[in-house]
DNA sequence: CCGGGCAGTAACCCACCGGTTACTCAGGCC
DNA sequence: GGCCTGAGTAACCGGTGGGTTACTGCCCGG
């Protein structure tokens, strides 16, 4: 074997236990609610091992940020590709990054306390900037969309992008709040999925041009 | 006069300066990030004050998140009425709620701070499930615009309303980490300004019947 | 086979945390 | 005018916060 199976000292794994325990612990907590010494102990590592790889715990919060961050780059979008027109791969794209924030409450959650710290850990030149595939899919399938005709040739793209994310993120950044002023759960499974279809609907009767819009209405 | 200009016994006057101090700090900084000592400290008032009318942190902060609830119904909608349709009056009623957002922010931090809690501090029977005006005056007007023909038929109420505080919020909640991701500063008025108008059109067109979507196009 | 740098440990630092004690005193009421 | 309740104060409490010190010993390059 190229790496010895059980050891006393090994580097990756140590750093991995404590960026696996910071992102859950942050996550659901956020950095201020949660210790340095309640994240060493559900690592099973020593505190002065933050230090040593870290060198803060702020630092150690931005490390688990960029790490959550990197997971949209594995989003599979391979079935976005099966759509035959750009108004169905644009339905697909926009299932997954629904799916995702779904699946994904660590990204989701620590992505809010960030921004409620006003992004003091994303302002360095970490890998938020890098090339992010759900946002340029986006822009690629509404620019050839309007290009085909589908969509209204004035959508502002970027807008476009931040008001989808808006319309996905709702559904998590207020969900206890909503669920209680509304007298429904927005947890329920069958509300999300309610959510989302309505979500769509709005989307695309809102961005579709008149000749398509016209055939959609008589369909 | 009725009350003492100067006093060094008012209970009224301590305890709006603690829930005012509270708010402040609770909205800029979270529950976790502000220390007892810090709010009494803003509010020149010792601290034994908070645990006499308040009892604990915990219940200064849930006092501090009704308080700003309140300020809901406190929006002006007069604008709403002067609407000369349906359409015309959801338009103003949007505008009033995005406005309000912006010029709110303690509103907006601290909802979105009890959100990442999980609600902790609103389970319990405050204020928050009170009748709220926006809400009401959404329904209502959609109701209108429908019975209008002005809006399609099969628009869900409630996953509209959520929809559009969705699209509101997320130009405070994904503030940074957007503006960073698309380099475009998300808290300059004009990118407001304009986020704004194209989120009234995305509603617009994406509710509008088939018949008043014609004349729409036709314009 | 040995020397040095790095992974890892235990114990410690002290400022500050939320909350409390024990107290003073202001002023409305009879 | 005395008294009782509630507003207000200062000093204090044990525990815990992020971060550090001083140390051990593994393991790899020479």
């Amino acid at each position: 074997m190229s790496t010895p199976p059980k050891i006393s000292r090994n580097p990756d794994r140590t750093r991995r236990k404590l960026l696996q325990a910071a992102i859950r612990l942050f996550s659901r907590h956020g950095l201020h609610a949660v210790s340095v010494d309640q994240v060493v102990g559900l690592a099973r590592v020593n505190k002065r091992m933050v230090y040593h790889y870290f060198g803060s715990k702020d630092a150690l919060f931005e490390a688990a940020l960029a790490e959550v961050y990197k997971r949209i780059e594995a989003i599979e979008f391979h079935a976005v590709e099966r759509g035959r027109s750009p108004r169905e791969k644009l339905a697909r794209l926009l299932e997954s990054y629904f799916e995702f924030l779904d699946q994904e409450p660590e990204f989701t959650r620590l992505l809010q306390w960030e921004n409620l710290e006003k992004g003091r850990h994303l302002t360095k030149e970490n890998h938020l900037l890098s090339k992010n595939p759900f946002f340029e899919r986006f822009r690629a399938i509404v620019q050839d969309g309007v290009a085909a005709g589908e969509f209204r040739a004035d959508v502002d793209v970027t807008h476009l992008m931040i008001h989808f994310i808006g319309l996905c993120f709702i559904y998590h950044s207020n969900r206890f709040s909503l669920s209680q002023s509304l007298d429904l759960d927005l947890g329920q499974a069958k509300v999300k999925a309610r959510g989302l279809s309505q979500v769509l609907r709005l989307v695309f009767e809102g961005i579709a041009s008149p000749a398509s819009a016209a055939k959609l209405g008589a369909a």
